[in-house]
DNA sequence: CAGTGAGCGAGCTTCCGCTTGACTT
């Protein structure tokens, strides 16, 4: 029994750790935090200074009583939790939960596990800053305050299962706003004119004209100025430049990387970079800080010189500059920068293999460019064409690695340009004014929404994942592909004298795994706003991170910022419970030319939907849902109007009727029993497809359906089917699908007894051949009654 | 697989941060 026990956050860590102590010392993780406030009540004694009622959180109880276990052998306990906030809290909270003395438990730091570091920790440990724990403590029942009080007004005024908070609330209003900026957006376009030229280099090359023009009248009589022109270079100007890598992997960054080059949603980033972690292979992923530790550096330093030479080499320390960071942790970075290569699948291997780029491009020296600006005259306009090339003259870190950015569309690609001399007289080839419009601001993307709570101070490395799935989970939010939409533009071409003028078509708009915000996101961020101005404020959260700061160094009562903040914004939940009325985001789209009634759209109960007249009217109102890509804001009457147009009866196969409709799955032709979905990219559209069309998908759908079968027996009045889907053949019993073992019986041989071992005696159920035959009958008899009257009214 | 659409309010759920498995598909 070793006479130190060392306590730590992380499991993987614990085992690096106790290779550089030796044998005297267990170190053993905590696993987070191990206490917490109730998961079922407020938890908060509002009365009593705040005070928190915290629990050992129940899948902690077994690692405290092993901790208590070790620490009862042991001499001398560590706490060599984190050193942050969060961190801090957790060592307190584990040496109360060990009954350790907190004035006297050494408490020991590091920011790299390295085993310098941590021998320097072991003889120099400090105990335990009860100020900062106090500003933890602040933090936890703040959060929890506002959780638990707005989540029920949501529930009473708008719908039930929503949820509000310091963290995700904000998000949401990030994404809503941004998408009212793009409704609002109006495209201006313009005329960019951009002339190709071939000068005593014989190497064509392009210039931009040094001015838009807003028309098109403009940019042509422009092009009609310039038709017999003389082109001469009247200025060349070359200047050096410099590019510089990038810092370091943090959490964000490496999130937002591994989405624009490999298109990875966050949570993916995530787990592939945890299994990353616990295989040795990287730091810890969730981090804010982009420091290396020295060992790091060196060991990039040799790396680069090995590889590329000691010129590519130039050894930095970066500073984190992020609103809000703790710097617990180094950057994310290789353990053994020597492995270029590692990971156990493909995934891992590409993450990984970008982790090692940016680390050791961080490392080498920036790239030297030349950057040349020719200017060009036009003898019959005072404008000008420049003509811009960039030359690198060193690669330097370039060599390895190019972070790429979110608007790629907007780069212009600077490319070399021939030997150019002042005075040169030029070749026009051809001249080219093409309309270009305005793009609208950009949506978010999971990263570049975890980029920008970055930027706000808002969220930490261990939250952005699981907030972006939080916001997605309680419906605010969808992320979705969507096609874009054709746009026609006017392109002109002065070449030899003649200018031709053309329109042409382009795709625009088109949206992939972005994140738009639904119906529900905007009533909800409306009403929040509205009555919860403060909380919703992008400064919110920087606003309190100050007063925790204050809390830390004992400048400021943890009591007094929660009475302070509890005070207005208590009396603002109970007014809002009181005063505000319930919300629908209804809106009036106009009158149905039909009926003379009002088209309403607004939230129901499932959701968004569309009405023909109101409930008070003495004819039932008409219901329909959204079609799909519309929102209550998006929608217009004509939209409205159609869709009360479904279920349409679009012709008769073999005497029966073929009705199109959209459902919960998408759109669908019924006839009689059978549904067939609509195909997606085939062309077919609800409100027009023809019978013809239709009844070819009910014959498919038919056969399908026949040939499923594989076989089927009869098991005490239950069925067990063997059926052919999607992904192969699998057994169907009781509402339950088996699938069918590798290696074994084809799935045409099965008999009863083979199906009845696969599915097991388990799920075979309570409706064993024991029972006698009128009790197995009752529970027959009851399940059709049961589906006949609808469960949901009552 | 493919429907629904009110409101009261019992009873349940809800927050953010720190960590991994134990579960399904």
């Amino acid at each position: 029994m070793a006479d130190n026990l060392v306590i730590v956050e992380s499991p993987a860590k614990s085992q690096t750790i106790k290779k550089f102590l030796g044998p005297d010392y267990e170190v053993k993780a905590s696993f987070g935090h191990v206490v917490d406030l109730p998961q079922k009540s407020l938890g908060i004694d509002i009365e009593n200074n705040f005070q928190p009622q915290y629990e050992v959180s129940p899948d902690k109880k077994k690692v405290i009583s092993e901790l208590k276990s070790l620490a009862k052998n042991a001499k001398k306990v560590w706490i060599a939790t984190d050193e942050d906030r969060e961190g801090e809290a957790i060592g307190r909270h584990v040496a109360n939960q060990l009954g350790l003395d907190i004035k006297k438990t050494s408490r020991i730091v590091f920011h790299e596990i390295t085993k310098d570091a941590i021998q320097h920790a072991v003889a120099n440990p400090r105990t335990l800053d009860m100020h900062l724990v106090d500003a933890q403590q602040a933090r936890r029942v703040l959060d929890r305050l506002v959780g638990f009080e707005l989540s029920p007004v949501l529930r009473r005024k708008i719908k039930a299962g929503l949820s509000a908070g310091r963290v995700q609330s904000v998000a949401v209003r990030l994404i809503v706003e941004r998408e009212r900026e793009i409704q609002k957006f109006e495209s201006e376009s313009s005329f960019k004119v951009v002339g190709f030229f071939i000068g005593d280099a014989k190497q064509p090359f392009k210039a931009e004209l040094s001015k838009e023009f807003k028309t098109q009248p403009e940019a042509q009589s422009f092009l009609e100025e310039i038709k017999a022109a003389l082109y001469n270079i009247s200025d060349i100007e070359v200047k050096p430049g410099k590019k510089s890598p990038s810092a370091p992997f943090t959490t964000s960054t490496l999130q937002q990387e591994a989405s624009r080059k490999m298109g990875f949603p966050v949570a993916r980033t995530m787990q592939v970079a945890q299994k990353l972690y616990e295989a040795g292979l990287i730091t810890y992923m969730r981090t804010d800080s982009v420091n290396l530790s020295e060992t790091a550096i060196a060991a990039c330093q040799q790396e680069i010189t090995k590889l590329y030479g000691k010129d590519y080499s130039k050894p930095t320390n970066y500073v984190t500059k992020s609103k809000g960071s703790q710097e617990a942790h180094e950057c994310i970075r290789p353990t053994h920068m020597e492995n270029s290569v590692a990971g156990a699948d493909p995934q891992e291997k590409k993450l990984y293999e970008l982790i090692w780029k940016r680390t050791l491009a961080s490392q080498m020296a920036p790239a030297e460019v030349e950057k040349t600006k020719a200017t060009i005259d036009i003898s019959t306009s005072k404008l000008k064409f420049i003509a811009t090339g960039e030359v690198i003259k060193f690669e330097g870190f370039l060599k390895v690695y190019m972070e790429s950015h979110d608007d790629e569309d907007d780069q212009n690609q600077e490319g070399m340009l021939p030997i150019l001399k002042k005075g040169e007289l030029l070749t026009m080839q051809s001249i080219l004014a093409g309309q270009k419009f305005k793009n609208h601001p950009p949506r978010y993307t999971e990263a570049s929404l975890v980029k920008k709570l970055e930027e706000l101070g808002i969220g930490r490395p261990s939250t952005y994942a699981p907030t972006i799935s939080t916001i997605q989970k309680r419906g605010y939010v969808v992320k979705e592909d969507r096609p874009g939409e054709q746009r026609s533009f006017v392109e002109m071409i002065l070449k030899a004298g003649q200018i031709t003028t053309e329109t042409k078509k382009q795709m625009t708009g088109a949206e992939k795994q972005k994140l738009f915000p639904t119906d529900i996101g905007m009533v909800v961020t409306d009403f929040l706003v509205e009555h919860f101005s403060d909380i919703m404020d992008y400064n919110f959260t920087a606003n309190v991170e100050e007063d925790f700061d204050k809390i830390a160094e004992n400048q400021l009562q943890r009591q007094d910022m929660m009475l302070n903040f509890y005070g207005s914004f208590h009396a603002s939940v109970v007014d809002t419970m009181g005063s505000a009325e319930r919300q629908s985001g209804e809106r009036e789209l106009g009158i149905d030319p039909v009926s003379g009634r009002k088209v309403i759209a607004r939230i129901g109960r499932f959701g968004p939907m569309v009405q023909i007249g109101h409930q008070d009217d003495e004819e039932k109102p008409k219901f329909a849902s959204l079609p799909a890509g519309k929102n209550i804001e998006t929608v217009t009457i004509e939209d409205a109007l159609k869709m009360f147009a479904l279920p349409r009866v679009v012709g008769m196969y073999e005497g029966k009727e073929m009705a199109a409709a959209i459902g919960r799955f998408g759109p669908y032709i019924k006839r009689a029993s059978v549904f067939a979905s609509l195909p997606r990219d085939a062309g077919y559209d609800v409100f027009t497809i023809t019978a013809e069309q239709a009844e070819t998908l009910v014959k498919a759908k038919v056969e399908q359906v026949q040939n499923r079968n594989i076989s089927a027996f009869d098991y005490h009045g239950k069925q067990i089917e063997v059926l052919k889907g999607q992904y192969g053949p699998y057994i169907k019993f009781d509402k339950n699908n088996f699938k069918i073992p590798k290696g074994g019986k084809d799935a045409t041989d099965l008999t009863l007894e083979d199906c009845m071992a696969i599915i097991g005696p388990k799920a075979l159920g309570s409706d064993t051949p024991a029972k006698s035959s009128a009790k197995s009958e009752k529970p027959k008899k009851k399940a059709p009654v049961k589906k006949a009257s609808p469960k949901k009214k009552k």
